[in-house]
DNA sequence: CCCTCAATCTAAACGCCGTCAAGATATATT
DNA sequence: AATATATCTTGACGGCGTTTAGATTGAGGG
């Protein structure tokens, strides 16, 4: 369809504007939106969006959505081979890339500020990175699969979750340089983090402590 | 002093903004405070903190670094004994009720859009949780200290302290919910979390996997 | 085919925000 | 006492999200 067929119909704006605010998220991070500069980039006045979001965090909604789809690509590009230990260190290895890939979609989706929690869509959207996650920590461990209601793999995974989302998020504050000599966070991780995950998730058993 | 000795000085309004800011961020948050709304608490004008902090960062750098050292005092509350594995267990627990007690600080201080990063104090004020974490994981390894030179040891001080902020981001984000049955994040982190830190630092050895 | 009507977008305004420039005032210095 | 400096106010600017009223368009029914 055409860009702008009239004056007063885009035509699409609903996913013009989805697309403007993903796109400057992906340009300079959540600071450099504002639902102007969304509905400036797709062309419309600034009232426009509100028709179709209600609000600036209607929109913002939708761009984490799509955020968590994206971080579900990253695992599925990688994993789903015999070796359960490659796996669970490459599917990790996928996570932390996908923050530093697309670093203002990775802080949205925790800013509850910015983002309607109680969206139908988002429970089930939301879970999946974690779903894929649990599958391939069962298989590090030996198991069949993970079952929620029992605390123990509840607690492993969730474990394993927040031990992840903390890297991406500490790698992106940039407070991983007191302890790793390292030039950018990039390096880090491409070079480094690699290495933490075989130590995270060790091919030999070994006693923890 | 006096809060108000005369109409253009105001006696201390460095510290009077200050924590007016840590006031309004442990009420509502970082979405709380505004410049004028600090500037408005401490009975001034919206351009006065501009002469003494220069911007917003620069007041919130300074709540910021003042989050680090109540961060300092919670671990230092804990720890201690003559038991690595409790010792281990409580300051982790002891990092996670300071974020579920000071919410807002705690996403400040990884909003390095609102913080001074440059500031001079900063390295040395915020290592020491850190180094806290790190003496401890280094007893609960049977180790007498932890060397940053040596790759292993901060990769493990890396991924402990990474799975604590891990752990408290994602409750605060509410995203320990499809995890575990629970009401409050409060609860959470008082009845499940304990057990989850003795799945994480287990008192036996045993096989990792 | 036209006419009505609902959907869609604009224009203008409101109250916030952080920040800057200029001016007023109080304290410190000489 | 006179001057200088530090401190705070006033007023303004541009940008923000959002609201209200109005203009325009596309669609469906006679």
């Amino acid at each position: 369809m055409p860009r702008k067929r009239s004056k007063y119909h885009h035509g699409d704006l609903r996913a013009a504007l989805i697309r403007a605010a993903d796109d400057l998220i992906t340009e300079g991070g959540i600071e450099t939106f504002s639902l102007r500069a969304a509905a400036q980039r797709a062309g419309v006045s600034p009232a426009a969006p509100a028709h179709h979001f209600g609000s600036a965090k209607g929109l913002l909604t939708e761009v984490a959505l799509l955020a968590y789809e994206r971080v579900a690509q990253y695992l599925a590009e990688v994993g789903g081979s015999a070796d359960p230990v490659a796996d669970i260190r490459a599917l990790s290895l996928a996570f932390v890339t996908f923050a530093l890939d697309h670093p203002g979609h990775f802080r949205l989706m925790f800013r509850n500020d910015l983002v309607n929690r109680d969206d139908p869509r988002y429970p089930e959207i939301a879970i999946k990175p974690g779903e894929r996650l649990a599958l391939a920590l069962a298989a590090y461990q030996g198991k069949s699969g993970m079952d929620l209601d029992r605390f123990e793999d509840a607690a492993d995974i969730f474990c394993a979750l927040s031990t992840l989302h903390g890297l991406a998020d500490m790698v992106l504050a940039e407070k991983a340089a007191p302890f790793f000599r390292k030039a950018t966070s990039r390096s880090f991780v491409k070079k480094q983090l690699p290495k933490v995950l075989e130590r995270l998730y060790p091919r030999k058993k070994r006693t923890r402590i």
